[in-house]
DNA sequence: GCATTTTATCACCGATTTTTGAACACGCAA
DNA sequence: TTGCGTGTTCAAAAATCGGTGATAAAATGC
């Protein structure tokens, strides 16, 4: 539960989801994005937002379809954006499913404010219900990863501490093995920001990662480099409670 | 949940608490009424409220005190209402433990979407007290935590006293060991909101509270600082009856 | 083989976060 | 009022992080 939120924020302005996928990540949230429904629905898929930021007006499905597609089987939190301040577009988002509602241009302050107080209030639910629960520990190789404590735990049972981007980085892994992962991707999940050109400092916290789990870049048995695309986690991922 | 929710509508305004009052009975809600804090305080125990929707501009002790005095001891949802506008008081608003925030003039039906989207969201919370039977003592490391007379007891049997937010942070950590806890959280346990930015009691609280215990902030046996995430009890906890 | 691009790693440094003592503020009781 | 218990803010110091640039090493293309 010290873990940080997910935060999804599907607007098709590219210029407001930069803004806020920097905002939010600078704030410690972890944020993804999506320009659409369709791509809504894959994010979806691949990692069980905390929270959606929905904005109404999309190409495709606008964001009242998407609000109802989404409450279909789920009670993710959902605050609609829209540039139109309606009062009727108000009411209709709340209506169909929604838990509030912020007209465009809206303060970052204030979405936070809002989002804090949505996760508290639904915190309370899913503790309840412990659909969403996260694993305590995942395995691979010769380790285990307690993702409460933020550590390394070897075969002998010693804890390594990791530094928070190293288990930021580390937990992105574990969560799409066997998939090559780019800069830009690690850069948006680390930063909420796609990675400069020339930035090593990927590359560093790549390095110093390894340093941690005792791999070799040149022989890997765990974090393997594909030249030109990224990295790949190559072990074996499985989750425990022990 | 057949039945009506109950509403607690808290404004100076005298015409608007009958405004919301029949608008609200209209619409199948069982609605009271506050003038200012003595009355809330007063409803607030003749009948527990699903809902309440508090103004800001109140003779006496203003919304934002009376909202986190009933965070204290609550979690009901709660509106707030304002005159003014100003983006300032809404993020305080919400920081300080209210869901939802709504400027005068304010629509009915905006404002009646807006209960129904909070009811919904708090609908699966059953605070129905968490009554387990709380043991006398609480054992870790070589300390003892008399859960009763609030104190602690250490090896030889010493007693050392512990001041009322002391026992408090205490008592969140060993009921939730091994588990990173944000300074949101420990500041929503001890004052039911979250942390402001940049607020240092927290960290001074910690300070004390680790030495009380003999523990070292550098080397720690007991509560271990989690950078970025919060701090995280590492002894292992233990329920006597001596 | 050689040039070019990409990646690995090191050492350094500035920025951020945490720690902690001390001063300050508040309510309460004598 | 004064003193006391409690909790918060301030500020300086310490610890830690994470990015940069340099340089070496590896991979790729010719």
């Amino acid at each position: 539960m010290g873990d940080k939120k997910q935060v999804l924020v599907v607007d098709d302005d590219q210029a407001i989801r930069e803004l806020l996928a920097e905002y939010l990540a600078k704030n410690n949230y972890q944020v993804s994005t999506a320009e659409d429904g369709v791509e809504m629905d894959k994010k979806l898929l691949e990692n069980r937002p905390d929270l959606i930021i929905l904005d109404i007006m999309l190409p495709g499905d606008d964001g009242f379809t998407l609000c109802q597609r989404i409450r279909q089987d789920s009670n993710v939190p959902i605050i609609m954006l829209t540039a139109n301040s309606d009062e009727t577009d108000r009411v209709l988002g709340l209506e169909i499913g929604a838990d509030d509602y912020i007209a465009k241009p809206f303060s970052p302050r204030e979405l936070l404010a809002r989002i804090k107080a949505l996760l508290r209030r639904a915190h309370f639910v899913n503790d309840s219900s412990k659909s969403a629960a996260k694993p305590r520990y995942l395995c691979f190789a010769n380790w285990k990863l307690d993702t409460q404590q933020h550590n390394l735990v070897n075969e002998n049972n010693q804890r390594v501490p990791l530094t928070g981007a190293d288990f930021q980085l580390l937990s992105l892994f574990l969560a799409n093995p066997n998939t090559a992962i780019s800069r830009d991707q690690i850069s948006q999940a680390l930063h909420g920001r796609p990675a400069f050109a020339n930035e090593r400092s990927i590359d560093v916290h790549l390095s110093r990662l390894r340093q941690c789990l005792g791999d070799d870049a040149k022989a890997p048995k765990i974090i393997k480099t594909v030249r030109g695309a990224g990295y790949l986690f190559i072990a074996n991922v499985r989750a425990t409670e022990q």
